[in-house]
DNA sequence: AGGTTGACCTGGACGC
DNA sequence: TGCGTCCAGGTCAACC
């Protein structure tokens, strides 16, 4: 589910109200799956640690985590996968089925992972070895670093956006969300799509992103930001989920194919 | 090397 | 009501 206006949403909300807060202690489920990293080693670098921030880099969640002394201690990343959500409740609220992970925090609060298809991951980096996403940022990419990721590439322009080893954090709503307000059809080449319509797809991506952020998530669905909360939001899927639906501009229907395992999303009279 | 496919999971929606 | 099928916002390893 979570894209990096959903994920931008979470972390913004966590850090607002987690920042400065003490795992006092840590539950992890019995089973496997979502930890990257060996269950003892997370509970290990968080258990006793300050939550410095909590920021969003891609898809990813990252808790900076420090000593008392405000001395760097690691990083907590938490991917949220397709269904992933980390909540901050009080206590006696229920724990939800497929809840991985609970942390208990001094201020009597519990910061939850909970992840029905655990198709999402938790990790720890040690403060020596600070996580990095390979990709750009869409956000912070400058339109030539943005236009040299496609250079070359025989693949659908679709996937390049979805490639998270080039830009980080662009999902599947806002990759075609992006290439319909463009005029770009999601199976041209990647490295045919040329200069002018490049400049657009930027500008599109941009535009599509900080709206969506804005507006607190996307509202495809009973996506919660972190208190749990429905995100009140509406942001316009023009072509998204609107198959057979006719184009807000020109009438025709919406398209709906497959391209490389993911549905895609378009209007063939708009886009080129 | 670089691109595409299936597998990984659960649950909701829909058709019969 | 129940069962089967399809679909899902993501990412890998395995294949060509």
């Amino acid at each position: 589910m979570p894209e990096l206006p959903e994920v931008e949403t979470v972390a913004r909300g966590l850090a607002q109200r987690v920042a400065g807060d003490i795992i006092n202690s840590v539950w992890i489920g019995r089973k496997p799956e979502p930890l990257k990293s060996p269950a003892r080693k997370i509970a290990a670098l968080l258990e006793g640690s300050r939550i410095a921030n909590v920021r969003r880099v891609g898809k990813h969640i990252v808790v900076d985590l420090e000593e008392d002394g405000q001395k760097p201690r690691g990083q907590w990343i938490v991917h949220l996968g397709m269904t992933g959500n980390l909540v901050l409740t009080s206590p006696d609220q229920q724990v939800p089925k497929h809840t991985h992970l609970i942390a208990q925090l001094a201020s009597g609060r519990e910061l939850r992972f909970v992840d029905p298809r655990r198709f999402g991951r938790l990790s720890v980096h040690r403060a020596e070895s600070a996580f990095k996403a390979p990709g750009s940022e869409p956000l912070d990419v400058d339109f030539e670093s943005f236009a040299r990721l496609f250079r070359g590439r025989k693949t659908p322009i679709k996937s390049a956006l979805l490639n998270q080893r080039l830009l980080s954090g662009v999902g599947n709503i806002y990759a075609d969300e992006a290439l319909f307000r463009a005029g770009v059809r999601p199976r041209r080449r990647a490295a045919k799509v040329t200069r002018e319509e490049l400049r657009r797809l930027y500008e599109a991506l941009r535009k599509v992103l900080s709206e969506a952020i804005a507006a607190g998530g996307s509202s495809i669905s009973n996506y919660v930001d972190a208190d749990g909360e429905e995100g009140l939001f509406q942001f316009d899927h023009r072509v998204y989920g609107r198959e057979g639906e006719p184009c807000l501009s020109c009438r025709s229907p919406i398209k709906r194919v497959v391209i490389a395992g993911r549905s895609a999303h378009y209007c063939a009279h708009c886009q080129r």
